[in-house]
DNA sequence: AGCCGCTTGTGAATGCGTGCACAAAATCCG
DNA sequence: CGGATTTTGTGCACGCATTCACAAGCGGCT
């Protein structure tokens, strides 16, 4: 039960992956946290949030927008097919991935959008607005900061730091910069729930301490280094480097294909799979 | 076994990828390529390439970057447990991530960090250049352009695309912005590897496309949509959006276990680890 | 040279996630 | 009203990933 292997958020994001995210995750990683206290199977998910797998949480995410550009189009049920394949996932996983949630389809039918759509907004916690703040204005946190409303309605931006003397009071996509030693009083004021780091990399570290003495327990972290945090902080991280580094993989592995397949040519020939 | 089930890239991750990477991220999902033909476990990472799990090269690329942090600091060697900790990972678990590209240790001593550093650059192909492709040059297009040579060095971007007339042809980070009709063209010309798309949702899909015409066969996707490719094309996705929902999801279950913590107070009060 | 302590590399076990396949349920139609 | 049809929800099995635990190997010390 001591298993407080710190291991970051990823993948990524698996994560995740993921994400990757992954992802961190990859893969994501999702505490050891079963069992506990009740087994019961009550259709309603309400302390039954925490059983949902890390990955099944990212897919939740995606239905979710897919499901926003579905209503828009006029559509009110939609079975677990449709969906899946919008989404690109398989419609087995999908179908496990709701049944998390609780049971909201119609056999026969299909799930009424408009239904599924709240009920995956409620456990994703969006009916609240989570306040973020966003840590380092440069090239990408001034992209972050202008984005406004930030993705979609529901994380409203309410805090920007940096430690250049000359940005600080400028505002930026409305809201002025504050110094980063700043950041603890004013997460902690302003109850900043999810904190951005778009650092450098050697600033990341001392921010996201910071940010957690400000009482913020969620960190997304596009700054290259593996932050170290106390257990009950939530890091998932975004990295760039790493996502081209996964991708030239593949294609170096894609190459190293090509090339056994062009030696060894006509070997095996028993399955005529055409995929 | 003719499982083609197109999955998408990463969970995430994580990734991880995702993880996220991922899975993204989870996270990730490797392709299911096994058996086929060959069942050899030759020691030699040849064509044992094929086989590292997708996790495990996202956290090679994490390695990566701490060695060449602790290269920087002198060091000449390192064990497995401190590269584990500094990459936030368990130790076997790294040693067994090592394990797939060869073993390059030495008992009771660890690893020399120019061998490993050059093992895993190797391995994820980073021998040679990558070159991107960065299409939608609006604020996050923009903040990448700029960053020149691309986080760390290996992946040049040499091509720029946008569909906004009074763009094309001005310079952004020293290259000049074309039309996304000459997507297929340019890419071919110029051996594009990597396609990074910044575009807005609506147009992420049709540009991806052209991507693929051009020849392109990895897509790293920042826009908010599920992109449809053939089986050849890998695609990984970070998403804004997701990961601050996937983050909302958290703070909303420590909410909740906080609640019902408060509710069934004392009760297992076992860990004191410290990490 | 031989022993001792340290660290790697990996076999084996466990746990998690995925996908299949089917029973249960709900609608539609004759 | 009952059966046919459709689609959900899930038990089960499989495979991958993670972790443990230990033998094998290497350097240093006496």
């Amino acid at each position: 039960m001591a298993r407080v292997q710190r291991d970051g958020g990823d993948d990524s994001a698996p994560t995740t992956e993921l994400p990757a995210v992954r992802d961190q995750d990859p893969s994501a990683v999702s505490e050891p946290v079963t069992g506990s206290v009740n087994g019961r199977k009550v259709p309603m998910a309400t302390d039954k949030a925490r059983a949902i797998p890390e990955a099944a949480v990212a897919r939740l995410a995606v239905y979710l927008r897919v499901l926003s550009g579905m209503a828009e189009q006029g559509a009110v049920t939609v079975s677990s097919e449709e969906l899946a394949t919008a989404a690109g996932v398989n419609s087995a996983k999908l179908r496990k991935d709701l049944s998390y949630i609780g049971t909201y389809g119609t056999r026969g039918v299909g799930y009424e959008v408009d239904v599924l759509t709240s009920e995956i907004e409620r456990v994703l916690g969006l009916t609240g607005q989570q306040k973020v703040a966003v840590v380092g204005i440069g090239n990408l946190g001034h992209a972050l900061a202008n984005y406004g409303g930030f993705p979609g309605r529901g994380f409203p931006v309410e805090a920007l730091f940096d430690v250049d003397p000359d940005l600080i009071g400028i505002p930026v996509g409305g809201l002025p910069v504050n110094h980063i030693d700043d950041i603890p009083d004013i997460c902690a004021k302003r109850k900043i729930a999810i904190g951005v780091i778009a650092t450098p990399p050697t600033a990341a570290q001392a921010v996201c301490d910071r940010l957690v003495d400000g009482g913020v327990h969620c960190v997304l972290n596009f700054a290259p280094v593996v932050l170290q945090v106390p257990e009950h902080v939530e890091v998932r991280k975004v990295d760039l480097a790493i996502e081209l580094q996964i991708l030239s993989f593949h294609v170096a592995r894609n190459a190293e294909q090509r090339a056994s397949r062009r030696a060894a040519a006509a070997r095996a020939s028993s399955n005529g799979e055409v995929v």
